[in-house]
DNA sequence: GTAACTCGGACTCTATTGGTCGTATATCAA
DNA sequence: TTGATATACGACCAATAGAGTCCGAGTTAC
């Protein structure tokens, strides 16, 4: 309950690895995975999305890897977990999926509430930059 | 992901509407069920979690329920999560079940910045108290 | 051409959660 | 005393989400 998903951190310790690294060479998934024993396929795929989401360029073929793309003191947390998840973290499904997903919405008594705590973790992983993980 | 049980949901609402009630008449767990349209035997055992705790009292047989026993302002939104759960929400599971519990804890470069966020949710949840939600 | 990479989907397995059921126990009022 | 109305509690089932695996691709350097 209200828990980070391993993907999540995986993704975030291998970017972390991967803007440590100065000057620009590439790293591989298979070179992350083994330092810190993280599950090859698994982390692979984590590094896909972050790709995708233009966090972090992708090189294929031999000599291949990845590498960072953007300054790591303008990249909130927030942005990271989104790539990952394609999602943002929310406290409850109404605040996510719109009324329909909850039966209880119309005499739900606690929504501006946790709507308040949900802008506290917000900001919480928004004002968290990758600059400050490294 | 990041997300408050149905359980902990069920019982803010339940607590909330036990609180408003003025004058010292019990509530029973049929009349929250209908009120809400929340599963009867579910709510029945978050009410008896929430007893257990002493955030509320137990009144069996004809004419029993439920009723408040501790000042709103008081208790802590936390509190009556960990009632409920039994534990406190954790964004990751070493921070919960120790070192041991996650195989990547001795290389993860991500526990101390993870400490802040979670520092801040768990002060998000203790500094509301239930006269908040009111 | 081949070795070393990324890509991406489909798949299984397992844990968590949401919800149900049955039964015991306490209380009150007729 | 009996029966209706409550809570108490554990066992159980079903759905979902999460973690992890597998495999068949595409790409590029040498
Ligand atoms: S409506 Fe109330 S109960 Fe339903 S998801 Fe939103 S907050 Fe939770
Ligand atoms: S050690 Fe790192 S990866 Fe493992 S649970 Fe703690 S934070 Fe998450």
């Amino acid at each position: 309950m209200v828990r980070l998903s391993k993907r999540v951190e995986y993704g975030l310790i291998a970017i972390r690895d991967i803007a440590s690294r100065t000057g620009g060479d590439l790293v591989t998934a298979k070179e992350i995975s083994d330092r810190y024993g993280i599950p090859y396929d698994l982390l692979a795929k984590v590094l896909q999305r972050l790709s995708k989401a233009g966090l972090i360029t992708s090189h294929q073929g031999v000599r291949g890897g990845y590498a960072l793309t953007v300054d790591p003191r303008q990249v909130q947390v927030s942005a990271i977990i989104h790539a990952i998840e394609g999602t943002t973290p929310v406290i409850a499904q109404c605040l996510s999926d719109g009324p329909t997903s909850c039966d209880v919405f119309n005499v739900c008594t606690i929504k501006s509430p946790l709507t308040k705590v949900q802008a506290n973790i917000e900001r919480a992983f928004r004002t968290m930059t990758l600059a400050e993980i490294v």
